[in-house]
DNA sequence: ATACAATTCAAACGTTCGTTTTAATTGTGT
DNA sequence: ACACAATTAAAACGAACGTTTGAATTGTAT
């Protein structure tokens, strides 16, 4: 063993996969792609991972427990003091985008480079890759749909469960940075990143709540 | 020189890789993946395509060009009835997002299939698919950016763009139709395909619209 | 019917892929 | 220091990749 808990060849190789990943995609980066940015010889991926498909999963995961812990934890929080009360839209909605968006800004966590991975992940097209983030998305799903349950009694429930695929969908892209239609082409420059960050979790929550709480479609009956 | 105009092998070529560039992704489907689906020679696509990218780039146009001839119809349309009046932003919203939705009830102009693709390659990682829709979609965006900032004199440019992104994002996911988290597991197998699609429409616009004329987040300046 | 272009076909091109092997090297516990 | 496990290293594996070649076949004019 090293001096430090897990080999830093193991670390070099996730923090090169995960910006690989990030801008050619799963199948876009080979492993020795991965070997060759992270100055690692090239059996290394599948003697630390096995394989490429469990470092994709590795990569995730690293990153992925962290926010999902979070986001329990805020919701944890907001119930305790709210005690009984359904909670506020806002604050399930904070909870869930919230905790992804405020990731960036650190870096120990994946800064903007992960934030960038997994609006991509998101549609990756991989079976492997949706049947691990459903799984890992699993348990703060189901939290975070009862909530909101809880939150809006009024509305159908199938209505909310679409809502929230709604919010994930324009959060996915929001954050993956592509902008394939180079929809936003005045990107203000003059500004520095931190200030960057906190407008677009403000335009997006805006946009977000808006939908979320929009009157609804004339067919739906009651849940 | 066949009977058809174009020969029946070029569209058997694109209509395997409408099916499986959607399924796999680009960088997942291989030419003879789709020369094997599509029964023609392997050397078919090189000879009518020149390549996989240009393979790639004619399996979207033939549908993309269709939906923003319908966009821009939809527009010219909307505003030749109002008459130098602004129109309002769910005649907006409809013409864009709308007509793209009502499609897939149309199985010559690629049906599902296609909708699901445009979903997926909106976040595909190859930047020649990236430079490609930029180019396709340019003029179609610009139209739709002028109406808006007519339709929301009050909203700010930036804001209205940024809204405009997130709309694209929320859409584009919902008609991928991989749904990651597998959020929507209530999928109504009691109803027939089309009132799928009209719920999803009613849905989608509502939400959209929500989003859209949500109150601005406090920051903002005046366009 | 003949000439010629368009298309199809089988085969192979060189390259890159993920992974494995075997040996050399490094680190660790005693 | 020594024994042994963990890691790194160079090389190679077979398979699959996109593409090209050149001959065989088909279609289309005259």
């Amino acid at each position: 063993m090293e001096a430090t808990s897990v080999s830093e060849t193991h670390e070099r190789i996730l923090d090169a996969a995960e910006r690989l990943f990030t801008e050619f995609g799963y199948e876009g980066t080979s492993t020795r792609m991965v070997t060759s940015e992270a100055k690692v010889n090239l059996a290394a991926v599948n003697y630390h991972f096995g394989s490429k498909e469990a470092l994709m999963e590795a990569v995730l995961r690293r990153r992925l427990v962290i926010v999902n812990e979070e986001r329990m934890r805020a919701l944890d929080e907001a119930e305790a003091k709210a005690n009984g009360q359904p909670l506020k839209p806002s604050q399930i909605v904070d909870g869930f985008f919230g905790t992804l968006l405020r990731m960036a800004e650190d870096d120990s966590k994946g800064g903007q480079t992960f934030q960038r991975l997994i609006g991509r992940t998101m549609t990756e097209p991989a079976n492997f890759i949706r049947t691990f983030l459903a799984a890992e998305y699993a348990d703060v799903v189901e939290r975070y749909k009862t909530a909101l349950f809880k939150a809006l009694p009024d509305v159908p429930k199938a209505e909310i469960v679409w809502r929230f695929h709604f919010m994930l969908g324009a959060t996915s892209y929001a954050i993956a940075g592509t902008d394939a239609l180079q929809l936003v082409t005045d990107w203000e420059v003059d500004e520095d990143e931190g200030t960057q960050h906190e407008k677009l979790l403000s335009r997006l929550m805006s946009f977000l709540l808006g939908g979320l709480r929009a009157p609804l479609p004339q067919f739906s009956e009651p849940s």
